[in-house]
RNA sequence: GGCGAUGUAGCCAAGUGGUAAGGCAGAGGUCUGCAAAACCUUUAUCCCCAGUUCGAAUCUGGGCAUCGCCUCCA
């Protein structure tokens, strides 16, 4: 397996720290606002890492943070009149129905800031001690010219930041690329005891506490989006690393953005798709196969008319699974699919054959995709070539019963032909829906999250109407069959000199 | 100003030295009472220029265009 590490600007060998299991940090969110597809992104492309790490045969322990304590917080609680404590839970809140509904596995930890501030008053005091950092009129500033390799990941150097003019130049700071580890409490803000006066951590310093808590000094990936790399991602090594002497995070991944008309979307730029939004009106699973359309390092451009051609695509997964299902060939194992090679070498069709061994080559190819910087679009690739040939098969499956096969031969040959069958059922199951996380068993892509309701008041307004078609041309006895069917499945119909209600 | 990314068919998107995956849309065909689904056939020489090479979308240099980070941001 190869990853892109942003630390050396190439794919490198992935090896873990210890053999089978893989420690991985992704920074969370601050939960001060809704999220929008963007943060899907992020979260999708890491759940199906680390869904293809786990069916590699690691162990995987993920942690995602919360930044809960933060300026944006407090201005926004402000704004709203409510406790920074109230409003972050409420976001923290939405966050996991969004990210629910799309599939994604729960992180092993949810850590929060405010959960850690004796750890991360702990980290500070180290540094301190350590010479990476200076207390300053109740603050508490990393210093960045104590840390020579500061700039390795973002390929920065000081010099050039300080160019750039945009620098925010705190008249206090010994050098203007210092950042703030601990910042004195303002009046009427949340605030916490410290060695250095009320205050509340820095921006940065959670992410480096809270990862050595719960990974070690050293862990072995890091993630996050491509706009944490400067200066989050910076900043927590030059942190961590001042503090242990030992390197941070050895793999460090980072995944684009989306962009609307090719610009980020951003807060700032207003040009954001909100996340529950998109999800009430395209099916979450549409949203996430839309994810995995393009590469997880690439910019990916959000529209609607392209969830509409995801859609189209998904349809065709769920085409396909229909007729497998129809056909009992779901819930077998790899192993029960045995001997399809030999029978169907003789098969009277080649094509079939030929099939069987694309069947056949599917899992390999899955896996070189993903072992190759987690290939996304080229598994999905894959997936919808094993479509295709799974297709293939049946029709020739189908096309068997007219043939002038003896009926004994026939018979093998359709149950060999079988057996592949359901082994194109496993694959789906095991790669499509196990490790990218697109379930595979039709579900009504409608509208969104209002589908199911959606498209029940349709069904039941359509045979209300032919219903009444019926009453109206006097045939009472289909309209009553109707009605007691309805009865039975406990839909009850009411006719009223307004129409029909049901409930 | 500094650093970086991208430019492949109507649309989306893989491929990073050997003559262009996949999806969506389109066209023709098979099947079908009709439709749908499915299957078959079909739709590009890879932004431009120069260079390296037997051979480049793929490497080098120079353009052009778009975008990102350097300020909060997944």
């Amino acid at each position: 397996m190869k990853i892109y590490n942003t630390l050396t600007k190439t794919k490198e060998p992935f090896i873990p720290l210890i053999t089978d299991r893989v420690g991985m940090y992704v920074c969370g969110i601050t939960p001060y606002d809704s999220c929008h597809v963007g943060h899907a992104r992020c979260y999708v492309a890491f759940d199906v890492i680390r869904r293809y790490l786990e069916y590699s045969g690691y162990v995987v322990t993920h942690i995602q943070n919360f930044t809960d304590i933060d300026d944006k917080i407090i201005n926004r609680a402000r704004e709203r009149n409510v406790s920074p404590s109230k409003l972050s839970k409420q976001y923290e809140d939405e966050y996991f129905t969004c990210m629910d509904s799309l599939g994604i596995k729960r992180a092993d930890e949810y850590p929060k800031v405010t959960k850690h501030i004796p750890e991360i008053i702990e980290f500070v005091q180290v540094l301190i001690n350590k010479g990476h950092a200076y207390v300053l009129g109740g603050s508490v500033y990393f210093e960045v010219s104590s840390f020579p390799e500061y700039g390795k990941l973002s390929g920065r150097r000081v010099e050039d930041l300080l160019a750039g003019a945009r620098v925010e130049v705190d008249e206090q700071k010994r050098h203007p690329a210092d950042f703030a580890l601990w910042k004195n409490a303002k009046p009427e803000e949340p605030s916490w005891d410290s060695p250095w006066g009320k205050g509340r951590p820095g921006w940065h310093i959670e992410c480096s506490a809270m990862s050595q808590k719960y990974l070690g000094n050293t862990f072995d990936i890091h993630g996050g989006g491509q706009d944490l790399i400067f200066p989050h991602h910076e900043n927590e090594i030059a942190q961590s690393e001042g503090y242990t002497g030992q390197q941070f995070a050895k793999y460090w991944i980072h995944n684009g953005f989306v962009t609307v008309h090719k610009e980020k979307m951003s807060k700032s730029l207003g040009n954001f798709f909100v996340l529950k939004e998109a999800l009430s009106q395209y099916h979450p699973q549409i949203v996430r196969l839309f994810l995995l359309t393009t590469h997880y390092r690439s910019p990916m451009d959000f529209s609607p008319d392209k969830l509409d051609m995801t859609k189209a695509s998904l349809e065709r997964v769920y085409n396909l699974t229909d007729k497998l299902r129809e056909m009992g060939c779901f819930g077998f194992d790899m192993e029960e699919s045995i001997d399809r090679d030999n029978v169907m070498k003789h098969h009277p069709y080649p094509e079939a054959y030929k099939c069987v061994q694309v069947i056949q080559k599917t899992e390999e190819r899955f896996k070189a995709a993903m072992d190759d910087d987690f290939n996304f679009p080229e598994a999905l690739a894959v997936i919808h070539e094993l479509i295709t040939v799974t297709n293939k098969l049946i029709s020739l499956l189908d096309a068997i019963d007219v043939s002038s096969v003896a009926d004994n031969e026939a018979t093998a040959i359709v149950a060999a032909g079988k057996q592949c069958l359901k082994y194109s059922a496993c694959l789906l199951t095991q790669l499509a829906e196990n490790v990218l996380g697109i379930r595979v068993q039709r579900e009504r892509l409608g509208q969104g999250c209002n589908g199911q309701k959606t498209l029940t008041d349709g069904l039941m307004q359509l045979i209300i109407d032919l219903r009444q078609t019926a009453r109206e041309t006097k045939n009472f006895q289909m309209a009553d069959i109707i009605r007691d069917r309805l009865k039975a499945l406990g839909v009850t119909l009411e006719d009223t000199a307004e129409g029909t209600r049901w409930k």
